[in-house]
DNA sequence: CTATATTCGAGAGCACTGCTCTCGCTGCTG
DNA sequence: CAGCAGCGAGAGCAGTGCTCTCGAATATAG
């Protein structure tokens, strides 16, 4: 007798191998119609006669249609944070300023290959809903790894450009509560101003490509990736991770 | 006979002034409706219930739903212009620094104000909807502040701190397009870096207020107010708005 | 001033949506 | 093996955007 965990268990019974497969069956096809025609255009019903059901019976899966966008969220964050880990991997861990354009690059493709779902998650949230506890874990997975950058170049004798700037006391108590999240072991603790423009930069990563996905740089940038990796080499320097020698 | 212009015309039959008002009637309710419940939530019919008339009489006026949205969304970036306006001339204009934190809390505090407006402009765009020309203008009011701004610094010997870093080519010609459309009367042109800055507070600027707004800083940030203008005062000093004396 | 043309509101209707409820069938379990 | 829980189908409700037709009011031309 294996013992599984309580959740995520394996199907013991046909009826559980089968609900698996056609959950995974709906999500599936949900995911295609959301990369098609975006959020407002996801039908639950177009859904159901896709995968071969009755409107109602799909309900037997997913209690209402936000439950299904609430899945496809985690979906797009998971999807998402691999895309931006594979990305940084690729580069030699010591080439900081390799990684950061590496992830921003990922971050950016991923976007441009899944608008929609970047809408998804990056753009106005859906009228009654609320993010529910599942997706803050996989939402973390990017600015975790922008922060673990700059603490190895803190680690590095490397100086964030806001360095020394002040900080209002109450800013520094809700970075410090952030700091104790960062893995310690790959890095020294960051200090307030890195922390600070280290968010800023996930910000900014965001933001450049919003921009560009929902045309608000329209007769404004025409070469949007040479503008993104512009802007964020940028970002990169000021975040301290330029390559060469120590202390620039 | 006064002659008029063909465009905005003064009503002249009875016809033509109640065609206004109910125009006006229509798009006021519209407007409460998406205050409160958001752009999904607008709908042509609840709108001409309010307004008294039945859904197909509210087609007279708008050929369609998008059509609506389209003039709300005209609404949104005309009241954050005024907005963003109002809020830098209650600042004395020797105080470029002021001026910039006039413009960001005045543009935060108009988000915050009227959420629904600020994620139908920043948000994900509409499904089939593509921004009409007649919102380009009105959308480019706060970021030809901000560039003004910074030109006005440049004027006043600051630089800006990505000054001297090297940019393509290609980025170049678009920034050099954009230099053509910023008034030059009162301030110099600003040279590439500036530009490139320039956009990435106004990239900044909107994206702070968007990952608040949308809940992307939930269990990071419990002081908004604070760590808003802190991260704006970084902005501020990095685009060269520092009071005291030039050439820090 | 009258006749014609335009504009407009109402109503019915179509195709679609999310969601609920009931009714049998089927597979699991005590 | 009996009974129970899970499941799919169907009908139905309230709502949506949008179209079309039909009188009535209004503007314009003769």
């Amino acid at each position: 007798m294996a013992v599984v965990s309580d959740t995520e268990s394996l199907p013991r019974t046909a009826r559980e191998r089968a609900r698996r497969e056609i959950t995974d069956e709906i999500t599936r096809v949900a995911r295609e119609h959301l990369a098609s025609g975006g959020a407002a255009a996801l039908s639950l019903r177009a859904v159901a006669r896709e995968v071969g059901m009755v409107s109602s019976a799909v309900y037997r899966y997913f209690p209402s249609r936000d439950d299904l966008l609430t899945t496809l969220i985690i979906d797009a964050y998971s999807s998402l944070g691999a895309a931006a880990r594979a990305a940084e991997q690729a580069v030699p861990r010591s080439d900081r300023m390799g990684r950061w354009l590496a992830i921003a690059n990922g971050v950016r493709a991923w976007a441009m290959a899944s608008p929609h779902e970047h809408g998804l998650i990056f753009g106005t949230p859906v009228p009654g809903y609320s993010a529910p506890a599942d997706t803050i874990d996989p939402a973390t997975v990017v600015p975790l790894l922008l922060l673990t950058l700059v603490g190895e170049a803190a680690s590095a004798g490397r100086s964030v450009a806001w360095a020394g700037r002040p900080i209002a006391a109450e800013v520094r108590r809700d970075l410090a509560a952030l700091r104790v999240a960062l893995p310690a072991a790959t890095s020294e603790p960051i200090d307030d101003a890195a922390a600070m423009q280290g968010i800023m930069a996930w910000t900014q990563l965001i933001g450049v490509i919003s921009f560009e996905l929902f045309g608000h740089l329209q007769n404004v940038i025409s070469d949007h990736d040479r503008y993104f990796v512009q802007q964020m080499r940028n970002i990169g320097l000021d975040l301290g991770l330029a390559s060469g020698s120590r202390r620039r």
